[in-house]
DNA sequence: TTCGTTGAATGATATTTATCAGTTAACGCA
DNA sequence: TGCGTTAACTGATAAATATCATTCAACGAA
C-alpha cells in the first residue's frame, strides 16, 4: 500500500483554510523544511496526556479524536479533528503539559511542526498570531457549549446534537446522505454517558426513522429532525 | 454612601496582573479617556446573553457571575469573575454575539471600553494580542477540565471543586479562613445540578466538619479534605 | 419584639441514567 | 462455509439525581 511522502506545506490542499493561511511563501517553506511526516494506524496515540508538547499537528487525512481518560477507564471526548485540522496547541501556548490525548480514528497522515519554528512565525507574524487568538475564542465558546448543553439536556438530545457533530465535521463535499462507521463507545464519549444508553436511544432514533444503522455505521436519514430534538431543552 | 470616581486605568492597583499590563502610558491614557465606569448593584446585569459586545468590561469591585439561562429557567454558571477580570473578551474577538449573561453577585464597580479603542491597542501592540491568546488558552484549558469533571465526576465531587473554585477566586489577602454569602441556587449552578442535591451534600460536608453553614454563608474550614474530595475521580 | 417573607433544610417519591448479565449480529479467518 | 471473536443490542436491576411538598431558620420591616 502506497502512501503519500511528506507534503509541502506551500502546495498543501488545505493551505487557505488552516492557521497558517497567513504565512508568507519564506514562512511556509521554513515550516515545511522543519517538520516531520508520520502515519498512525487506527487507534495508535498521536500524543498523550501528561506529555510536554514539543510541537503542534496538522491533520493530513483521516479522523483524530481528543479524549481524556479517567482512572476508571471512562473517556471523554473533547475535540474531534479532520484534515486540514490543528492539534495540541493549546497546551503548548499554555506551556502547560497536555491534558488530553490524541487518538487516530482511522488510519492517518499528521504533519508535526516543531515548537520552535511554529513560535518563530507566531514572532515575526502578527496575522498568525490574531488568527490563532480568534481560532481559541472560537474553540472556546464551542467548548462552552458543549459544558453548558452537558449540564442541561438530557442524553437523547445530547446523542443528536453529536450525530450532527460528526456530520458537519466528517462529511465529505458532495455527499448527500452521511454515514459514519463509530464504536458506540466513542459515540457514548462523545455524548459523556454509558454505552448501553447511547445504543438505546439510537434505537429509538432508528424505530422513528431519523438514523439507520449496519453494524457499527450510522447514517443519518433526517438531519433536520436531529436538529430539532438537540434544541429542545435551550 | 459614596462611591470611588472614575478610576484611571494609568493608577489601576490591577495594571499589572490585568490584560494591559504590557500596554504603554499613551496606550493606557488613551483606554482610559475613553472608557466608562458604571456601578451595579446585586443582581443587575452587565451585558445580556444575544446582545451585540459594543466593547469590554473591566471589573473594578466586586463579584460577577457570568452565566447562560435554559428555556425552563435553569440557569449554568460559566464563570465567575472579581476586581481586576477582564469580561466579554471571547465574543468580541468572535466577533459573535454575547452567548452568556454577566450579573452582578453583590454590588460592583466595573470600567468599560469601547470596541473601538480596544482594537486598536491590540493592532498597534503585539504583545496585547499575544497575552490576549494566552489568556484564551488559558480559559479553553479550564473550560474543558470543567467540561471533562461535569461528565466524569459525581455531585459530590463537583460540589467539592465548585466550593475550592470560590475559595480561590474570591479568598482576599490575608484572610485564613474563608467565608463567602452564596445562595444554594448559584452554587447549583455552578456545580450543574438541582439545589437541594447541593443543599444534601452541603450538609454531609457539614457533619464531616469539612464546612459550617449560617444562612446562606457557607465557610471553609477544612480545605484540604475538599481538594483529596474534588480529585478523586481523576 | 413580633410578624411576615424568603431561602435553607429535609423527607418522600419519581425519573433518569448506570451497571450487570446476558443474547444476537457482524466480521475476520481458517 | 463454518467458527470464533468482538461489538452491538436487550433486559433486569441498581444507583444517582431531580422533583415536589413541607418544615424550619434567618432576616428585615413595622
Amino acid at each position: 500500500m502506497t502512501r503519500p511522502n511528506t507534503p509541502s506545506c506551500q502546495s498543501c490542499e488545505f493551505k487557505q483554510s488552516s492557521l497558517f493561511k497567513s504565512c508568507s511563501a519564506t514562512e511556509l517553506s521554513t515550516l515545511s523544511d522543519s517538520k516531520c511526516f508520520n502515519t498512525y494506524k487506527k487507534g495508535q496515540v498521536i500524543f498523550h496526556e501528561g506529555n510536554r508538547p514539543l510541537g503542534i499537528f496538522c491533520v493530513y487525512s483521516g479522523k483524530v479524536k481528543v479524549s481524556r481518560m479517567a482512572s476508571d477507564g471512562k473517556e471523554q471526548i473533547i475535540r474531534l479533528a479532520k484534515q486540514g485540522d490543528t492539534l495540541g496547541f493549546r497546551s503548548l501556548i499554555d506551556n502547560s503539559k497536555y491534558t488530553a490525548s490524541a487518538v487516530a480514528m482511522d488510519d492517518c497522515d499528521v504533519c508535526f511542526v516543531p515548537a520552535t519554528e511554529f513560535n518563530d512565525v507566531l514572532n515575526q507574524n502578527n496575522q498568525v498570531t490574531s488568527d490563532l487568538m480568534r481560532m481559541l475564542a472560537k474553540s472556546l465558546g464551542e467548548t462552552q457549549d458543549k459544558f453548558v448543553h452537558l449540564a442541561m439536556k438530557p442524553v437523547r438530545e445530547r446523542l443528536a446534537e453529536a450525530l450532527l457533530l460528526l456530520k458537519t465535521t466528517f462529511q465529505k463535499e458532495g455527499e448527500s446522505t452521511f454515514s459514519i462507521a463509530i464504536s458506540r463507545e466513542d459515540l457514548s464519549s462523545i455524548v459523556g454517558t454509558a454505552k448501553e444508553t447511547v445504543i438505546r436511544f439510537l434505537s429509538e432514533f432508528k424505530e422513528e426513522g431519523i438514523v439507520s444503522t449496519h453494524g457499527s455505521t450510522v447514517t443519518i436519514l433526517k438531519p433536520e429532525v436531529l436538529m430539532r430534538i438537540s434544541s429542545m431543552y435551550e
